[in-house]
Parts: C-alpha cells; structure tokens; sequence
DNA sequence: CTGAAAGCGCTAACAC
DNA sequence: GTGTTAGCGCTTTCAG
C-alpha cells in the first residue's frame, strides 16, 4: 500500500514515499529538494514525484534537525492598535522573502499573557522574538539563554542588553510642548499611558519642554490605558475636575481617540477650540478635530529594522544595537469643518 | 559535561538532561509533563529539576510524535483592518486557553502571496486554517487531504464544503437599501469591493432591495480594492462623472473611510448633506459624517465561531456546517457637528 | 554522486 | 509504576 492508496485520509506524503515512489534513496529527494548537487535525471525524477505525490516537506522535521526556525514571534501590548500592525507589517516585509512566517500574541498588557506567549515562543524554538515589553518586569533571559534572537520595540527596557528599536520617545514629548509653546497654548491637560519607559519618556520630555518662559501651565496629569475607553474615562475626569485648559498632551494613538470623543460629548460647544497634540494619529484613519497635531513615529520602519536585526543576530551579531528614530510632530486641521 | 556546564552558549535543556539529572528516564520524566501517574517523590524530583535546568519541552519534538499542532493560521485579505484584527481576537479567544497560537497572514486580496502563506500553513502541519479566500481560485484542497481542518470566513467559496462562517451579505445589502428608502433618499452611488463573492452579495442585496417603488435610482456603480485609497477614488470618479447622487452605499469598511475623505476634500460644501451608509463602520474609530449608517458583522463573533468550528473538526466532526450571522443596521450621525 | 544509517527531542508501546 | 526502545520526518555524516 502506497501513500497514494491512502490518499484522502488525512495523510501527507513523507520523504520516503518520495524516495521510493522516485526510485531514490532519501538522501538523495532531501538533495534535491535543497538545491545540493544531483544528477539531472535524477532531479528529474524527483522533481515529477514530488509534484505527483503533491508532497510538502515538514518544516516540524526539518527544525529538528537544522535547528533554524521558519517562524517568529511577535508579541506586542495590543494588536488591535494600528501602530502594531504596521509594525507587523513591517516585519513581515523581512519575513516574507524567506519564507517566514511571524505569529502575534497581544499581551495586552498583562504580564501573565505576554508570560504565556513567551513561553509558546519558547516551546516552539522560534526563529526570533519581537517584544514591545508589558512591563520592567518582563523576562526576557530564558529566550535569550535558548539562543533566540530577541529584538525590543518601542519599549526600552531597563538595563536589558538588548536590541532595541524605538523612537525618541523624549524628543517626541518635546516636539508636542513646543509645538503647543509656538500657538500661544499655556494652559494644558496631559493624559498620560500605563507606568512604562515610553509613556514615560514622552511625558518627561513634554514637561521638559513645557519649562519655557512663560512656561507651560500642566493642570492636570491623568493616567490611561492606551485604549479608547482610556482615553475617554481620563478626559472625563479632567472635565469634572473644572479644571481650565485649552489643550491636551495625550502619549497614545487610542486614548487621543477617546478624549476626542469625550470632548465631543461632554464639551460640544469647546470640542473644536481644543487642540489635542497626541501620537501617531496619522494612522487613525480620517481623525478629525478643530487643530490636531500627530508626533508621528514610523511603525513600519521600526518593524522592519527589528526584522533585521532578528537576521542579524541569527547570523551571530551579537544584540547590542539601541536604535532610536526620530519622530516628526504633523499639525493638521484634520478633516475639517464646515 | 552535563546542561548545566553548557548554560549560556545557547542550548536548552532536553528531556534526556532532566532525567540524568532527576535521576529517573525519560519516560518518567515525559509522564510527569503530561500529567500520568508518577510516584509522588519522583514527580517532586523531576518538577525540581526542570526549573532547576529551566526545561521546555520541544514543541516541535512533541508535534513529531503526537500529531496535534498548537499552531494555528489565520490568512486574511488585510490584517490593518480592523474588521479582521477583530475576527483574530475571537479566534484568539478559543486559541489562547488551549495555549495554542495563531500566525496570521496578510493575502493582500493577492492569490500568489496568499497561496504562499497556505504552503506554510501545511509546510507546519498547523492544527488549523481559518481563512477569507482571495477569490474563487483560492485552492484548498491540499490543505484539506492533509487532513487539516480548515474554516472559511468573511467570504464563501463557491462548491467548496467546507465550513463556512459569515454574515448574510445579501440581506446586509438589502438592509442598507431599505435605509436609504426610509430617509427617502432615491438617487444613489454605489462603490462595491473586488468581484468575490461577499463584495457581490452584498452589491446583490442592495439592488434587490433598491427596486420598490418609487425605485432607488442608482446613477452609478465604481469597483475599489476595499481600501481606503480605492474608496477615495472611486468616490473621485464618480464626481468627475459629475453624476448627482444624494447618497452613497459602499461595500467595506476602509472604502467609506476613504469616500469620506473624497468628498471632504472634492466637495466640501455638500459634504455634509451627503449620507453614507457602508458596512462595518463601527470598527473605524470616531468616524463622523453628516450621516452614516452601518450595516454591522460581528467580526469577534465570527471569529469565535470558526476556533470552534477548528476544534470540532480536530475531534472529527465533518465539514460541512454554513452559519450566517444576521447583520444590524446602526445609523448614527457620528461624532456630530457643531 | 548516491545510499545507508545515525540522530534531532519527544511519546507510547512494550517489557520488567 | 518505571525503564527501554522504536519510531515521527527530516538532514547529514560517512562509506561506497
């Protein structure tokens, strides 16, 4: 009974049914198949039974013996956020040309998840990690002692020798105070993300900024998911205080999104006469508001440097590259009104 | 030289290191990992050591023996859109407690790239494919006499039996329609996605719908690529055409999103007056128009649905179940204006 | 240049 | 209960 007898029964065709089918030794399919030198009729051959037999060789094997890995991980905070999946893009971009694929966990930013996913990757002797850490305690020294190649994304990581492709996150802040210094804007809520060296760094370097003379006034500082509903919840609570202001700072895309709304709810009348300053909101699409600026990063670019470090390393570069790029602050009146 | 002499050169401990070091075999020590009875003090001993030596099981080892794969792939048209973000998320929530991963695939609407993410699929012997089908030529086949469960969504295959899950395309058509029949709105735009037939059902249903009486004049139909610079120009040449219309139904979610945008930047002074009605537009954060409505999926859902459908076929049940979700109609007037 | 055979790390019979 | 061992499907020496 040959492989073909079974067909339809859920069984895939291995290298022996080739070998035999071909009236060749495995070695010699397993030759071929990776381009090593074989006589021409032979490659022949092998080449018909492959297709005869529609055999697919299995990269589970194959890992087993070479021991390099046709799929990465990908695990960022939150992959319903366009900013991850323009980074994803931009790893696929590398991943694509060599056959690799890239699963992606959303840790969202609990650490248990991103434990669970690390974990997988690990199980799985994946061919690298991409990692925007949850959080300072995230445990990157298992994968690193496997020997797998790490890359860190927009989030630093304390004291960590590891790669790592961000943007400036302070000089971003920065862009965002001074661009509110330039319109004459002094008195300005900020709505800050979760306790990591990102939020962080872009607060530090609006406040930084913020010290012109005359200086900003911060009236109130308010934290917030990265989410929509953050943003939103954080907006609302800044309104009820009644405290005055005639700008927001808000260090995510999402929550930008949801003080917008909560603007447009609570404050109709003011929604068009507060400017928000905000990150990367030019990848929501068709944002709007009386006078946005973005701090634009470069997702897909950030991606795809990582991905190349992930090659990099995998060739035995060893993981001390600290990237940060530069982000560029946008003002747009967004769609505009009437 | 044991592991432990190794330790940092990038090697992970094998199931044969813990059990020298445990001091039982490997059979022990594999039996204790799947939970079968072990003595107690042995079961101690063995736990002890593999955090001792920081073991992980091969995924890949295990894969080779068992033949269940905690891998499963998501292929789609275009994972930047939220839509199918989404959809992950409810495949991810079937996945996630059973520590399995989703690697996900970005077809692009492109059979050459989608084709080579499903030669990947089966190259892993994944343990699932949930997919929305480039098109009528999407060859699944191979997939399927590998005995690999497979679950279409988003867009049906014509003949195919394999298990379907989507929205009932056609009476999303119709629902939109009956919208515009409602606020008496007759002359009408239409701008329908690639020919596949979720884009068609719901053209079809919208058609259907639009001839009562007095009829729905539809003054012109444009084809776009389901993104946001199709829908920008297809609303571009409609009002080159300089045909009047007083309403436009669109087909997808990013296309609204860009004919939006057209007739903002095209038509500023009607831009307004100009209702949309387009499907999905609940997943485009803080859209705003004069006047939308949404013919709503319930992407998450569908998702959930097909990991089910994913873990029904690993049990053995055939393929052969279609479910049709119902679409809800939500008009909203957006974020509002002033 | 080709084939036979030894593993890669694990599980599951099969013996003890 | 526990240990020994034969594979899973492949790559890669090592002989011929």
């Amino acid at each position: 009974m040959t492989i073909l007898d079974r067909w339809g029964e859920g069984v895939t065709a291995t290298i022996y049914d080739v070998a035999r089918h071909a009236g060749v030794s495995v070695a010699t399919v397993s030759r071929v198949l990776n381009g090593l030198k074989v006589r021409e009729d032979l490659v022949e051959r092998v080449r018909e039974t492959v297709l005869r037999l529609n055999y697919t060789p299995s990269r589970t094997a194959q890992r087993m013996r070479k021991s390099t890995s046709h799929l990465w991980a990908l695990i960022v905070p939150d992959f319903e956020n366009a900013f991850f999946t323009r980074v994803a893009r931009g790893v696929e971009e590398i991943c694509q040309p060599r056959d690799t694929c890239v699963f992606i966990g959303s840790s969202d930013d609990d650490p248990e998840k991103e434990r669970r996913y690390l974990e997988v990757a690990l199980a799985e002797r994946v061919g690298g990690v991409v990692i925007t850490p949850s959080s300072d305690t995230t445990d990157l020294t298992r994968i690193v002692s496997a020997g797998i190649p790490v890359v860190v994304v927009d989030r630093a990581v304390p004291n960590g020798a590891y790669d790592t492709i961000l943007t400036d996150n302070m000089a971003g802040g920065r862009l965002g105070a001074e661009h509110l210094l330039g319109q004459n804007l002094r008195t300005v809520a900020c709505v800050v993300g979760p306790e990591n060296p990102t939020s962080q760094a872009r607060l530090e370097g609006f406040l930084s900024a913020a010290k012109a003379s005359p200086a900003i006034d911060i009236v109130r500082i308010e934290r917030g998911n990265n989410r929509l509903d953050g943003g939103y919840r954080a907006m609302q609570r800044i309104i009820q205080s009644e405290a005055r202001f005639d700008a927001v700072f808000v260090t995510n895309n999402l929550m930008a999104v949801g003080i917008i709304k909560a603007l447009g709810d609570m404050l109709p009348e003011r929604r068009n006469d507060i400017p928000v300053v905000g990150f990367d909101l030019d990848e929501i699409p068709l944002l709007s508001g009386a006078c946005i600026a973005s701090i634009n990063q470069d997702p897909h670019e950030i991606g795809r440097i990582a991905g190349e470090r992930i090659l990099l390393q995998q060739a035995g570069t060893p993981p001390v590259c600290s990237i940060a790029l530069r982000p560029t602050l946008v003002a747009t009146a967004g769609l505009g009104y009437p």
